[in-house]
DNA sequence: GGGCGTTTTGGAATAATGTTCTAGGTGGTT
DNA sequence: AACCACCTAGAACATTATTCCAAAACGCCC
């Protein structure tokens, strides 16, 4: 079932997805759709928090897996837009809805946060990175990576390459790194 | 009733606004509604052409007010937020939706890239800026302050600073900029 | 100003879609 | 077998988009 209505939600949107359509991929009835979820937006609630658990644990082990600023960084880039090309349907929900406010979610992101921004100031303290905000430290790092993404999904643009992702790699750590004469 | 529809559109998206919200907005009665427009889809489709007319036009006049490479890679990143920031019902309309497959934005779009391509490729024959592909150069010049206006208008961080605007143009001429030492 | 064809408006009728409700079925427990 | 909690099915209902036609407004010619 949530299989199913990511692949609708993915290709049409949460609004452009009959309820029709949802039952006929996944051969639920009106009344057992209706018994397991309160309607068709929070079925939509329910995968977004699934695809952005996802999302971030990877994202988390992606980072304790560099010890060193740079390869962090870089493998952040690339990590972003693998996980995009191996989970496209949930990459695309993901960066298409406009999730609704959720206690839950809002909780998950802070944490998610919070978790990224201690790693990035133990790092800006060892002199490895610069000293920003989040907000400005994170568009710079994943912002070209995640509009990459954006338009290949969109089919504006081809899937990334291989060049592209270095190329993108060695922006983010020529914008944020410290180590080198500026 | 544009100006309207663009307000609601922005808040609540084209499928979460109904007619009667539109029409209740605007004044209209369906009959008259039904004979100026084939449907809600698109009076969206309509604005959407109107909103990046509007964008493209005024980054093309940035682009040409400057003529070093620096000055105009840096003035535009500025130029993308401070459209935002002046027309943010239109960013928000344009980042949220995903418009319907349409002929005279493709023609549109194709002759501004086209444009837009044509001054980079002869900066990048001057050796001012570096020679990739447009899709890169895309998302390493605007892509972190697309993402930035983008948080912005979802309400996920504070409206941008013109502290960050700089470090995003700074990022951006170190990330495309070919005449420092690499 | 008065007819007359065209365009525009208004709102009832219709269609499509999301949600609720109720009657029944299923499987496990005693 | 009787009971009970959970689940399924689909008809009934509510909301919303769209169609349709009659009437009003408009522009134009005489």
């Amino acid at each position: 079932m949530l299989r199913a209505a990511l692949e609708l939600f993915g290709r049409d949107g949460v609004a452009g997805t009959t309820l029709s359509a949802l039952r006929a991929a996944s051969g639920v009835s009106v009344g057992s759709f209706y018994h397991h979820f309160a309607g068709k937006e929070q079925v939509a609630e329910a995968l977004f928090v699934e695809c952005i658990a996802m999302y971030q644990e990877a994202f988390l082990a992606e980072l304790k897996a560099h010890d060193g600023a740079r390869g962090a960084v870089s493998g952040a880039v690339a990590f972003h837009v693998r996980w995009c090309k191996e989970h496209p349907d949930r990459a695309r929900f993901m960066f298409t809805e406009r999730p609704a406010a959720s206690a839950a979610l809002d909780e998950r992101n802070k944490a998610f946060y919070r978790e990224v921004w201690s790693w990035w100031r133990v790092q800006a303290r060892h002199g490895a990175l610069i000293g920003v905000d989040g907000t400005t430290a994170f568009v710079l790092w994943l912002g070209p990576a995640q509009e990459l993404c954006r338009m290949w999904l969109n089919g504006q643009s081809a899937e990334p390459s291989a060049r592209q992702i270095e190329w993108l790699s060695e922006a983010a750590w020529r914008s944020l790194g410290a180590d080198h004469d500026r």
